[in-house]
RNA sequence: CGGGGUGUGGCGCAGUUGGCUAGCGCGCGUCGUUUGGGACGAUGAGGCCGGAGGUUCGAGUCCUCUCACCCCGACCA
């Protein structure tokens, strides 16, 4: 993609409402644009970003046989009214009549309409277990918005639920999604840990919230650095400085944002909506459920709050929207060409590649790309025929031919 | 939802107790010189001040209502 094509422009400053850090450099870097509170827009640059999240979800949820559909983000009252949680759910649901004078809301969550389908289509243990997620647009009426994509009033969110004939069926798959959660955010760049956390209104068990580290995050978890146990400070009946209660050493708390989330749902919505199947015994018996969500928009918030600096964002080498930057310091006609060239064989070798082909200062260029903060910056010099590769992380300098530095790219990215 | 605050060109801001034609920086257009860490000069375009009503000879400035946004708290499948 060449820059001077490139929709969206880099920003020196940035309204004075954006607060937040992720908010803040993936405006300025004009990956984002804020459309109302905790609404925001994708830009080209990013919604590259966000594909690249969700292909990554969809692709560790395909490995766990999850089948990928879709559902509808208007949803009925009736739907909710088995397991009454509309009224429970009014400060936080967009609810309203429609034309027709029927109550409407706008999707917060799933639970209710899946198992609405579900109880459609199966009828037998023979049907179960199943595994059913999409990757779909949620609304909550937040009553304050705050930091920027992490926590908005409408932001995409993959969830899957699965359908098990027994609770011990349900224990074993969670552990597989436990597993399939660490390796997403493992591979998104993120180092997550697992903390035990209230069921909330979704279950009375023990859920699992998926914890990253940062200064911006909006929830306290208590952690053992010695054996790994953690739970959310909210549930929590102990304070830092107190003994594990796993393995006796002092407990630490940190800030966290919650990047992820799975519960056991046992029969918990399948009892009150009614949701069965007939066991090999032939008996009616209640399906047990989980359900399981990572948001996507704040997964890419996480990563912009985890990892930048004072010049700008520092993507991951799966989320970097280009796989190189590719700046232009040649101002003659012939090195132009030995530009556009690089430019071709680089596309030709399979990389995304920025190219900014801009006709403005260098500096300017150089600036443009910490902010962007793709990996790699690739500088064609004009008196130099070696090229230059810096790694964005941290500004370390790699002098070499094309072929060298295509194969240390490769390298890193492989 | 309670408390506090802010709305002035695309963005960041100034505009004192009402007074002249609403300024500045960034950005943008044109021309020229430039280009290794957000270049410089010249020149030009772009706002009727969040919205509605009111007070006044006169309102960006005062009053009332309203909308939007931000901060603190409460809340958060």
């Amino acid at each position: 993609m060449r820059q001077t094509k490139l929709f969206g422009k880099t920003r020196k400053d940035v309204s004075r409402d954006e607060k937040s850090t992720n908010a803040e450099l993936l405006t300025k870097a004009s990956f984002i644009e804020r459309e109302i509170a905790g609404v925001y827009n994708y830009l080209p640059l990013g919604f590259k970003v966000y594909q690249k999240i969700e292909q990554i979800i969809r692709e560790e949820m395909n490995k766990i046989d999850g089948q990928e559909m879709l559902m509808t983000a208007l949803q009925s009252k009736e739907v909710w009214d088995a397991t009454k949680r509309w009224d429970g759910l009014e400060e936080i649901m967009y609810q309203f009549r429609d034309n027709h004078g029927s109550e409407i809301g706008l999707a917060t969550t799933h639970e209710e309409p899946i198992t609405n389908i579900v109880k459609k289509h199966v009828e037998s243990y023979k049907d179960l277990p199943i595994y059913l997620y999409q990757i779909q647009t949620k609304f909550r009426n937040e009553r304050r918005v705050k930091s920027g994509i992490i926590r908005g009033r409408e932001f995409e969110m993959k969830d899957l639920y699965s359908f098990h004939t027994s609770q011990s069926d349900l224990d074993k798959f969670y552990q597989i999604a436990h597993e399939a959660y660490l390796k997403i955010f493992k591979r998104l760049g993120l180092e997550a840990f697992s903390v035990e956390a209230s069921g909330g209104d979704m279950s009375k068990e023990y859920s699992h919230e998926f914890m990253v580290k940062t200064e911006a995050g909006e929830d306290v978890t208590i952690l053992c650095d010695k054996c790994a146990w953690a739970q959310n400070a909210e549930i929590a009946k102990i304070k830092k400085g107190d003994k594990c209660p796993k393995c006796g050493a002092k407990v630490t708390e940190a800030k966290t944002v919650e990047a992820g989330n799975i519960f056991r749902l046992g029969n918990k919505y399948s009892s009150s909506m009614g949701l069965q199947f007939t066991d090999q015994d032939g008996k009616k018996k209640d399906v047990i459920m989980g359900s399981y969500g990572i948001g996507l928009g704040r997964a890419m918030g996480t990563i912009v709050e985890a990892s930048h600096d004072k010049d700008g964002i520092i993507w991951t080498k799966t989320t970097t929207p280009y796989h190189i930057h590719l700046l232009n310091f040649a101002k003659n006609v012939k090195k132009q060409a030995r530009v556009e060239k690089i430019y071709n064989d680089l596309n030709k070798a399979g990389f995304e590649v920025l190219y900014d082909d801009r006709d403005i200062s260098f500096g300017k260029k150089l600036k443009d790309a910490d902010l962007i903060g793709i990996c790699f910056q690739l500088i064609v010099n004009e008196t130099k025929e070696d090229l230059e590769l810096v790694f964005r992380a941290d500004h370390k300098k790699v002098m070499g031919d094309y072929q060298t530095i295509l194969k240390s790219i490769k390298e890193f990215y492989k």
